[in-house]
DNA sequence: CAACCTGGATTGTCTGACATTCTTGCAATC
DNA sequence: GATTGCAAGAATGTCAGACAATCCAGGTTG
């Protein structure tokens, strides 16, 4: 392996290495829902021994990002709709409070830097990368979490980021679905800008109405 | 599918062994907050090997009972008073909620489980053991979030858990809270048992109040 | 056709090893 | 005397290889 150029205070390991990549690849899909994954294939394609990669997997099974059943080994959970009503309820629960919370307390670099991430988004709306809309997305919601003033809210909706950008990943594949979204964001934002605390609560809860409807959609259509 | 009975024996793996006397350790307080876990020392007297006992730590990493710096290795970290109130706000978002949902939902064979569970509180609240208080209330909760109707709300529930129980652990210790937190959790069974969803929350909501205060004056007492 | 058996594939687990990084105590310097 | 620098020891990060237990698929047998 070459030496590569890191000035990184924090030296990465092999471990986080492996589990960034395979996050990477789960939520842009490279792997079928419900298929098994080989340890031996992973270790070659990634070019790490198997103890680090078991490692590896050990997070991401916390991640619930695969399941791993002992002598099976891991597989790539297959998400219903059941499951996803559940996330959005949870969701709902979590990122009106952190939308609330939000609007009454995030300094104004924050709220420079979540500018920011929303044209970030509008960016990627307009484009047809999907993993970027959702990655965009995904970063809109972290910088309101980050600023809730509640660390462990921001956490307990880490757990879950990645099952929503599994879901958002589907429902940004509908029609228009990328563009209004955006709309509903923006929403946020204002309110979250105006310091309305009330806004921000009705606002994200509007827009996650709406998102839920649109999962509920793209589901119906395939399976 | 047939409502499946689960019949089906977990061979419990080294790993999940491991887990298990760990989080068991940490919980009753084994280890000094802050203090440095030695994997060689924790092989020795776990009796597993160095992979597995690293497996087992990456899984304790994710439920966040024990920190893993790059190079310097697992601790347990030192949980403040500003992280107590942080847990208890995203509790009373949760707690309340599956409360709530459970009064209008819960079978009535699982209802006389939780019954039960309360009575194992009530005779572990009248003794000294207070591992046994923390862990037949986290009892308690739990069958109340497994019957919520949402299997992701219970599962975000029990990654906080084991913090929980923590400071559980030092409310517990204060003259006088196991026997008034048991009331409390006979008003939550109540108004579950009698089927009334805004008692249900109400009572848990007022639990959670009272065991704040109790969790904060246990912290201010000796920090 | 069903039940059983067998061989290959895969995982669970261990041992042992080595390079890298951190810690700590001591010595040297100002 | 305090700070800096360094070196030995300890601990972690990572790998390779091995073997038993388990699962799965496909063929065999009744």
């Amino acid at each position: 392996m070459p030496p590569e150029l890191n000035l990184r205070i924090s030296p990465r390991t092999v471990q986080q290495e492996t589990v960034g990549k395979l996050r990477l690849a789960i939520l842009s899909g490279l792997f079928e829902p419900g298929s098994r994954l080989i340890e031996s294939q992973l270790c070659a394609q990634l070019g790490v021994s198997r103890p680090s990669l078991r490692e590896a997997l050990r997070s991401l099974e916390a991640e619930r990002l695969i399941e791993i059943v002992p002598n099976r080994g891991p597989s790539i959970p297959a998400l219903s709709w059941s499951e996803a009503t559940a996330i959005y309820e949870v969701r709902e629960l979590l990122e009106v409070e952190a939308a609330g919370r939000c609007a009454s307390r995030i300094p104004t670099e924050q709220l420079h830097e979540l500018e920011r991430s929303l044209f970030a988004f509008e960016e990627a709306a307009s484009s047809n990368d999907s993993l970027a809309q959702v990655m965009t997305a995904a970063d809109f919601y972290s910088i309101i979490l980050a600023n809730c003033g509640n660390p462990i809210l921001e956490e307990v909706h880490r757990g879950l980021v990645a099952r929503i950008s599994f879901f958002r990943g589907r429902s940004m594949s509908l029609e228009g679905r990328a563009q209004s979204s955006l709309a509903e964001m923006r929403e946020i934002y204002e309110s979250i800008a105006a310091g309305d605390e009330k806004a921000a609560r009705k606002a994200s809860k509007r827009h996650l109405l709406k998102a839920k409807a649109a999962a509920k959609m793209s589901m119906n259509s395939e399976s």
